[in-house]
DNA sequence: AAAATCATCAACCGCGCCACG
DNA sequence: GCGTGGCGCGGTTGATGATTT
């Protein structure tokens, strides 16, 4: 963990367009400037971000500021280890979300984007290449390179695994699935990533990928109602601004389409949930997220994951 | 003990989206 | 329709501590 220490770091620096205005600092926060942003953001609220730092009295760009306040600084943030249910949660949000992780941060309560990605990227990226399944589409890797002898990757040789591939934030989900899953470890987790609902998870996850991309969505749900992404990536209402009605007719439109797939006819005939109708299912499916991607029905769930999943319920 | 390497994660960067004039 | 400003997102960097050689 790096502490905020002198602005050693940014004397060097050089400038970049945010920044470029008359020596901005940039670098790590001193806990001076954290309190200063904190103490002005819990007078006057959230937002504004291009005017705060002057108002507040930081020599720092807006971005910063409100990188700072939603990754570090907000109350709701939660510090320490990721859990093993939020874990679980974080697995299965990436196979069905991909690299949203704003949207899979707004499905765990106190954690945020930023922290979601870093762990991935340093944690269960490589846990996952580790157990013979490739991160980015959660399928099994090609069984002819994966040895389960070899070390997972580094660092480096991720990087450069990365220049080879070509660009691509999620799985289509209508590749093709190997059956040859023989070398996948023989765990509960990997129980899950074995199980024959594969495919129409995937195929939910191409569906979803379809619909946001198509309504320019950039998040479906907050999980706080108060500081969380909104639905295209507007403007973010300050705190005491809420704006409910907009939060709740702008998913309306998300829930509409998610709970539409749930009559599509492939999903039927994948009957993802292990569920022979899942419109007629449970409370539980009053959330289209759960009811259409069969989050927290099909294997193992765990509190953390109901609550996350249920979190529409208690609107 | 020192140097090299690895792991972590806060912070930065560029881009895209939307509202507004 | 176009330009600009504000914001948020995902990808990447780099400083720092931990571990290994």
């Amino acid at each position: 963990m790096r502490k905020p220490t002198s602005a050693t770091a940014t004397a060097t620096a050089k400038p970049t367009p945010c920044c470029i205005k008359v020596g901005l600092k940039r670098g790590p926060w001193t806990p001076e400037e954290d309190g200063l942003l904190a103490s002005y953001i819990k007078k006057e609220g959230e937002g504004r971000w291009r005017t705060l730092p002057k108002k507040a009295g930081l020599l720092r760009c807006g971005k910063s500021c409100r990188l700072r306040w939603m990754n570090y600084l907000r109350p709701s943030v939660k510090r320490g280890q990721i859990a093993d249910d939020e874990e679980d949660l974080i697995l299965r949000l990436h196979r069905l979300l991909g690299n949203r992780w704003s949207l899979i941060a707004g499905r765990i309560p106190g954690r945020t984007d930023n922290e979601i990605k870093n762990y991935w990227n340093t944690h269960l990226s490589k846990k996952l290449i580790s157990q013979g399944i490739d991160p980015r589409t959660h399928k099994p890797l090609d069984p002819q390179s994966f040895d389960p002898s070899k070390p997972s990757l580094s660092k480096a040789n991720l990087s450069q695994e990365r220049l080879k591939e070509p660009m691509k934030t999620v799985s289509s989900g209508l590749e093709e699935t190997t059956s040859d899953s023989t070398h996948i470890a023989n765990n509960k987790e990997n129980e899950y990533f074995q199980n024959d609902d594969i495919n129409a998870h995937l195929d939910a996850q191409h569906l979803a990928n379809h619909f946001i991309a198509s309504q320019g969505y950039t998040g479906l749900l907050n999980y706080d109602g108060t500081s969380g992404m909104d639905l295209r990536g507007n403007q973010r209402l300050g705190i005491g601004e809420a704006d409910d009605q907009d939060i709740t007719s702008g998913t309306d439109d998300v829930f509409s389409f998610l709970n539409s797939l749930i009559n599509e006819e492939a999903f039927q005939q994948h009957q993802i949930l292990n569920v022979p109708n899942v419109n007629s299912t449970a409370p539980s499916s009053s959330d289209p997220f759960v009811s259409t991607f069969g989050l927290g029905i099909t294997g193992w769930e765990s509190p953390l994951m109901s609550s996350a999943l249920n979190q529409n319920d208690s609107k």
